[in-house]
DNA sequence: GCAGGGATTGTTATCGCTAACATCACGGAC
DNA sequence: GTCCGTGATGTTAGCGATAACAATCCCTGC
């Protein structure tokens, strides 16, 4: 028997031809059935719908892109850290989007000045995304946001929450620094200290905003703040200050991982938490229970920002222009960082 | 005069004929000078260069994805979690990736089981993605892979070390685990107690190898193994049982959070760290220097493991299928919290 | 019995790009 | 002077989908 050699196909994936050959009818006939399209026959949908499996066909997502000039690819900048709250919001964001059938494309930048954030959203623009949505929480990160062509649907995230008409999703930082600081003052502490995120990032504005007000509305001093810069070791070297100052018994720290680095300044000076000074946090990170002691902290609602965020870019992709911006209030999560001043 | 209503032009954006009518050459000379062709004068070139500049053209990347057959798209797919390690090594791939002009869309899945990861490979692969890799740091997340057709290419990262034939990028969690156990053998403990990670992760498993053999080598006894599950709260509910041991004076913990939860249960339990007991952990998070006492820990360079799992997937995509698994090897970081034993 | 209309399906054009081939001008070899 | 190779450019043909329109088919109403 003589064995013809079987011609080398290319390797060439299933088109939507090859499906609509194979159940015996036209492409355009396949193209309804994978769209939903009303007008198809029962038994010719089944047909296809074989066919499609026996071929293991998949659309051409690239093809599809092209003839329709929409693409369900959601591009986000944030910057590179490993801080609590981007990432975190990152991950929520990403689950939620993949949840409504949306690809989302990444894109780290390594400062948050507005040369980065520009180039990073150019980029995305480069990769014609439906929508961008743009983790901006310092000024120039936020400013980078203006001058961006309005022909794309863009969402800000902890962008500035003074910016009028903006697309904009944030969290009530000044809400949460309220509830931490009256949480210490209900206690019985006559002032509360703090310490403070980096001056240009929004949030950390915000939360020494929330704190000043809390003690001028409880009538009690505002001592000057402590500037950090969210990470643990900024927030060793002020306490280590305040642990040197025997009138401090309350201190607010604008994240958790500051605080943790207070906690350690005190316990190295000896003085005890909660007994001699009180400390309240902000972020609830998963470890603020297993800190010594547990940390009292605010915990902002990362799934509740990543929802609205979405609806809010959606909204925007389907031509609206009028939604407002969205505001999530932070809860109070109380442990044992906190008690009565000494004496 | 009558105002002649000017043709509301659709708002196209310029594709690659409207810059070759304004160079007033064909589109395929547009499409060389973009591409990077020899043959091209340098005239031509500029004033093809000076058109797109002056359109504000970008090059539509369906168009070219469809008519070339690759995209530069990469899929990772991980787990949804802020666990330190793999959204470091996330974050860090997310980087190397950009360096090299791909674009990164990201899947989270919510479980590390098998239907969860194949769910998300399908979906990489329907996309097109020029490759894909999946962070599979457990059994059945591994175990998925060999489901994949092998028509993309595809990197696993932290897999199982014991498979062979694959493509697969990981830490030697043994050697660090050895290094780690070794340190505090070597500050005269008899032995050392640990506290694993979930047992089916593979990342646990080898640091729970590494501690065996390392205490195996020295003579010294092996105890029972508390297992946990990278929380801080599983390490505190470990380090509570370790506590009340008089005979425990050294701790490694399969996580810096395990650790913080040991760091803990110590505290409250009133055993002096490092003077009773000696604790050393692993990942070296950033807030690590900053517990109660500095931790001791092993710290993997995450940038390395992207690095390398870009490598192994850039040589995969380019058709090589010969390259060897790869792995990086971690370094301890010695703090304040391992000293010799009381007595 | 025949027009009208909706349901169903097919045909053709098009999206914006790259690959392959065609064309043209030019200059050196014989 | 003719031929041919080479550089520079243009022309044509798809890639694989959707959109718009055309063509059937079949059923209803008068």
């Amino acid at each position: 028997m003589e064995e013809t050699a079987a011609p080398v196909r290319a390797p060439r994936e299933p088109a939507m031809s090859d499906v609509a050959k194979l159940a015996g009818v036209s492409h355009q006939t396949v193209s309804r059935v994978l769209n939903g399209h009303p007008n198809v026959r029962r038994q010719t949908q089944l047909r296809v719908r074989a066919a499609i499996e026996e071929l293991g066909y998949r659309p051409n997502r690239a093809a599809r892109t092209l003839v329709t000039g929409r693409s369900h690819l959601i591009g986000v900048v944030t910057q590179n850290s490993t801080l609590y709250g981007p990432s975190s919001l990152l991950a929520s964001f990403e689950l939620a989007a993949a949840a409504r059938g949306f690809v989302v494309s990444v894109r780290r930048v390594r400062e948050l000045d507005r040369a980065s954030i520009t180039a990073a959203v150019e980029h995305h623009r480069d990769q014609r995304v439906a929508g961008i949505v743009v983790i901006a929480p310092t000024g120039p990160a936020d400013a980078a946001l203006s001058e961006v062509p309005g022909d794309v649907p863009l969402v800000a995230v902890d962008g500035d929450p003074g910016r009028r008409g903006a697309a904009l999703v944030t969290v009530d930082q000044e809400a949460g620094a309220r509830a931490a600081t009256s949480h210490l003052l209900a206690a019985g502490h006559r002032t509360v200290w703090h310490v403070s995120g980096p001056e240009d990032w929004f949030d950390a504005a915000g939360r020494v905003r929330g704190w000043q007000h809390a003690l001028r509305e409880a009538g009690a001093e505002v001592p000057p703040v402590s500037t950090g810069d969210w990470s643990a070791a900024s927030g060793y070297r002020a306490g280590q200050l305040l642990a040197r100052m025997p009138e401090v018994t309350a201190v607010f720290a604008a994240n958790d991982h500051q605080a943790l680095g207070v906690l350690r300044a005190l316990a190295e000076r000896g003085r005890r938490v909660p007994e001699e000074v009180s400390v309240v946090g902000f972020d609830d990170v998963p470890e603020a229970p297993y800190f010594i002691p547990p940390l009292t902290t605010v915990r902002p609602d990362f799934d509740a920002v990543a929802e609205q965020t979405l609806a809010l870019l959606l909204d925007r992709m389907a031509g609206g222009d009028e939604a407002p911006p969205r505001t999530i209030t932070p809860a109070l999560v109380e442990r044992a960082s906190v008690a009565p001043p000494p004496g």
